[in-house]
DNA sequence: CTTGAAAAGAACTGCCT
DNA sequence: AGGCAGTTCTTTTCAAG
């Protein structure tokens, strides 16, 4: 796969990246084009693919939901629990923000919101040990937490 | 912290979830309110910091990066760095698009993309084991992730 | 909180270099 | 490909009930 992107368009992304809140025009200022050309660019890129969908973030904390648990999974009895059916009941529980299907020392990771460590013990009690085919699990509280541009 | 909160807010945020290209005229025929009343909650959701600035996400395959891998990392020598400046650092490779401080067996996560294996065995020999009081470190390589809408 | 309307701005289109 | 000028659409804001 070729690149179908140039050192313009690596600028576009760069800006965007860090502030998806802006118009064709601003961005085109950013980068010096003119409004269409950045238009342009930003439909193409949308269209290829490589610009996905919008997402909102909420400050969970101030909802009420206070307690972030990373969680890694490995299945008990692998072949027994089709992956698809794993992942379709664990993606059903509420708490559950998260599925990354993993290759390690785990099979999945959780990313669970609860409102309290009490909440955060109900959910691992009654929903996530009930799981088919749970075996090891461990768990990582989230203290805080940092995103970050990346390379492009 | 009593709730701020109601239910037509909770409406709200369920639907802009889904629906991060958030206008206020489609918020409101959603939730049952009109296009001004709509629009006041959502400035009073975002002024008071719950609803926070879109994000928008790239396919990192598209661009070359196909690899994602997840490092828990154990500081060996606690006290003798600071947190803080292992942040720092740490936050300075490019590869690293997130950074998060946990509880339990590791002490941080990072999410890191590469273009390829190669790549990431460049970054994990030559960046993450170069950092100042790493110890025990592992790897999980991901698959496929999924992300969930969560309670509210 | 509603409807209605006006002002502002962003998205999109042709045409031209 | 990029820029200019213009049109159309949505968002945003302000009336008044």
């Amino acid at each position: 796969m070729t690149d179908l992107i140039d050192a313009t368009d690596r600028a576009i992304l760069r800006v965007v990246q860090t502030n998806a809140t802006l118009s064709a025009g601003a961005v085109g200022r950013a980068v010096g084009l003119s409004q269409p050309a950045a238009w342009r660019r930003l439909r193409r890129l949308r269209d290829a693919g490589i610009l996905r969908g919008r997402e909102l973030s909420f400050d969970m904390e101030m909802l009420g939901f206070g307690v972030t648990v990373f969680l890694g999974i490995k299945l008990a009895t692998k072949g027994r629990v089709s992956l698809e059916d794993f992942e379709r009941v664990v993606a059903a529980i509420p708490e559950v923000r998260r599925v990354e299907h993993v290759l390690g020392r785990y099979d999945y990771r959780l990313r669970i919101t609860a409102r309290d460590l009490a909440d955060f013990e109900r959910v691992l009690r009654r929903r996530v040990m009930a799981l088919p085919g749970v075996g090891e699990v461990e768990a990582n509280v989230l203290l805080s937490e940092e995103r970050l541009p990346g390379p492009l």
